[in-house]
DNA sequence: GATGAATGAGAGTTCATTCAT
DNA sequence: CATGAATGAACTCTCATTCAT
């Protein structure tokens, strides 16, 4: 048995690392294909090729697996668009670039999306309180397109409008677009973007008369 | 024991059904408590007060239960709104009311509207799919949404978008703002309602230049 | 509630006992169709067109039910073959009326053999042990075949052999009959009595050097 | 967990079949005390010393380790009787053997064979019908039975009779001396097995007149 | 590091029985 | 007399977890 359970950022030997996200992936296709309440570490492991004991022995829990594979998900998730938004130049850009983005990364992840989605609405505490949708946790995740809209709005190139709600809306027209994603294998990412950039390009932009 | 299992509407005695809505009740919070996934029968039985059996006794089961329960919710939300959206006059008003009235009821019964996102996006049918969000099961929910937006088009009062869409993202706009009611507390929804109006009516009214 | 359970022999009013014998023609039925082991009280009841609380009512409880139809049908089975037996002349009449009679009416209540087996086999004491092929509880069903024997073998018509042992061969021959009857659909009473009888005939007579 | 769920000849390891046996064993005692019906996996884990779901894990299901139980005792009574049989020379001997053998087996397996009935007459498929005693079932069983027979008639040994009828006979003796030997304490194999060997003597044997 | 084996709790469901109406 | 409702125990089965090897 391992000397002692990490918790936080302890070093993890390049196997071991290889191990868990072989776990992960597995954990992935397995909840894509029978949903997050379905997923029991048997069929985990049976997908992984391993035995059941593997995965107690590199996660603390299913739990703790579930958690990692959320995060692992979503950091991918920001490699994938950090990039595109830093190369665009002024607010009008950017936000578009942020949205065609987004939907564009969801296009081509649509099982990674889903199965994150499923995950982020069971996995709970010991409480029964959502583990990540908890209150305020949104926070970081709109930030950056908050900072986009008042920019904008600073420069003048945006009109008058709560910055907070129409971040809002758009992160759920974005986690709304992810669903469709799924369940409608004919969805058309491409254009599904072009309309939603008009859509709020028309609701930011500063209007005529002001 | 009951005659046999009603599937459509065969009658149920007053009783029978007073106890269906005790048990949906139940479950009801119960699951707003500790989620689907964690919401046994003997759990929302002992929050009934009564034995598990009586569950399996009024219910075919489970997911019966589920189901119903889904139906339920979702039948008391159109009577909510059908009323108030059929008052209104002329494709723009119509579509004003539509979101405010929707905003309105997901703020006044947060609780269910977190219970019944829960269960819609769990519930299975036996093959694992799902059984309440399967492709094309959402067109007759944002069908009414498409023809105001199409009525407005023909009438010259809207703008030239792409009215499915639209739909669609109106749609997630409102499930989303489903999401924040139950996680933030303090969300305001009059607030909300009145920003989200704003935005969607610069998105969809005709251009000047138009 | 009545006033008291009869256990034994107390009168029981003609509607009363119309009603126990509509609940074991169910009780026959459900068994033939799902066997013993399956034929809940439940099951009974909504063949019978009642509640199950009428069987509590009317019977002990489910194994006074079973104890009461095995009784039943063993009755009748004795009043179809008694007279039959007894209008033949000489232990080798008997035996052969015997045989042939008993295979007869197997032919002819195929469902009632099958169930009465099924329950017989099943039906169990508080302690395990089976209700009623308890041991010594056969003696009273072989006793006339015995005599038949025995008588033959005083009067010199039979030859020497075990009365007991053959009593008993012929009283499996003709349970085992019972168990085609059953599973084999096209099995020919007819044709199996002749050969029986034949097979008894040369098995008990007496021998040429005798 | 096992890799999978091996439903032929998959290797399986020592020990995995030494707790099969151990558990099937448990169940041959629980059955012969309490019945089929009453012998729940509760009760076979408790007699056997395990968790309950150490079954689960070994079989797949009740009706699995039922089906394994009536496989065993069968394979283990023909191994007794083959070679004895097959010593025997000529149509008569090997008759008079399979006879002898048959009831000798029974007497030093009581238990056995009372589990065995019961379990037969009681495992039913998913559809209500018998998993053992389906209609033709019993062809494999009384085959060399009545190859013997008809071997004796073509030589001339045997006399006229149908042999497949008469083989039916004497299966259903050596079945009901089964039940004997369960619900009889003292009854005795030796001389049961000598008159029945000379009855079904008699009543094969060529007449002297043919 | 990894495995197969075992545990024990908890799941949904069925059932015989009881009882107020 | 009969019913529908409710009980509580027992059922099979699944699961996350632990542990000796």
């Amino acid at each position: 048995m391992r000397p002692e359970n990490e918790t936080e950022g302890r070093r993890r030997s390049f196997i071991e690392e290889a191990r868990r996200r072989q776990i992960i992936a597995a954990a992935v296709e397995v909840i894509s294909e029978v949903g997050y309440a379905n997923a029991s570490l048997a069929r985990i492991a049976k997908r992984a090729g391993i035995s059941k004991g593997v995965i107690s022995y590199h996660f603390d829990g299913k739990d703790e697996l579930m958690a990692e594979l959320v995060i692992q998900l979503y950091v991918s998730g920001g490699e994938f668009m950090t990039p595109l938004i830093g190369a665009a130049v002024g607010p009008h850009d950017q936000l578009m670039t942020y949205l065609a983005s987004n939907l564009q990364f969801i296009d081509a992840n649509r099982i990674y999306v889903a199965v994150l989605t499923d995950v982020v609405l069971n996995l709970r505490n010991a409480d029964g309180t959502l583990r990540f949708t908890s209150e305020g946790g949104e926070e970081p995740i709109i930030r950056p397109l908050i900072d986009i809209l008042r920019a904008g709005q600073d420069t003048g190139v945006f009109g008058d409008f709560d910055p907070v709600v129409m971040a809002k809306v758009m992160r759920d027209t974005i986690d709304g677009a992810a669903g469709r994603a799924i369940r409608e294998p004919d969805w058309d990412a491409g254009t599904y973007a072009d309309e939603v950039c008009r859509l709020f390009d028309l609701a930011t932009r500063k209007g005529k008369g002001e």
